[in-house]
DNA sequence: ATAATATATGTGTAAATACAAATATAAATA
DNA sequence: TATTTATATTTGTATTTACACATATATTAT
């Protein structure tokens, strides 16, 4: 695999991360699947900005999708999203206690 | 430290790292420190864009630096930074495996 | 002190994008 | 089949931002 496209895929990956809203998504699915309803409550947004921001989630493969009936359940694609997000996480709270 | 800020946080950390530009400038420095010049024709840019995100990057501790006469040297700010891009490196490789 | 070199800092602008609003689709149930 | 419920898509827009260009500052050398 060629730099720039690595480059460009990581770009790309943090771009997917660093908003807001998509990131409490991606938050609120770190432990368990959730269904659209459950995230849009979680999160407090709207059905169709919750429904924007999966779409553009699923594109980068951060999350997978299942239908059961009317639901659609989502979920973390990668175990490694869910470390990358942990550490970020750990990185902050570290900063704060220096 | 309370949810939202941290959130807020995380989400500008990634929002850091998701500029192509800026992924580059700490690409380049993942293993060695380097001075503005070698920075610039390093990534290919130009001087005042790479002072430019070296101050975005500052100002998000995400680079540190130190002078030595004309020179300014940058360098990677924290260990976890490192962890987390390397982490990303592994990810993206990984996908394209599959 | 002046020039040369390295880096930083405004200012203006074009491109990217989050999301609201309206509408469409798909599944379940009556 | 018609209705309801869950989710997706399209379009328009206001906001954000990367960076070019011009200029300023700091260090060293002459």
């Amino acid at each position: 695999m060629e730099d720039v496209k690595l480059q460009k895929e990581m770009s790309n990956f943090y771009k997917l991360l660093s908003d807001y809203s998509r990131l409490k998504i991606i938050l609120s699915l770190l432990d368990t699947e959730k269904c659209v309803g459950d995230i849009e409550k979680e999160v407090g947004m709207s059905q169709t900005a919750v429904s924007y921001q999966l779409k553009i989630l699923k594109s980068g493969h951060l999350v997978k999708f299942r239908r059961e009936g009317k639901n659609i359940f989502y979920s973390i694609d990668d175990s490694h999203v869910t470390d990358i997000v942990k550490i970020t996480i750990e990185h902050i709270k570290h900063q704060h206690e220096c």
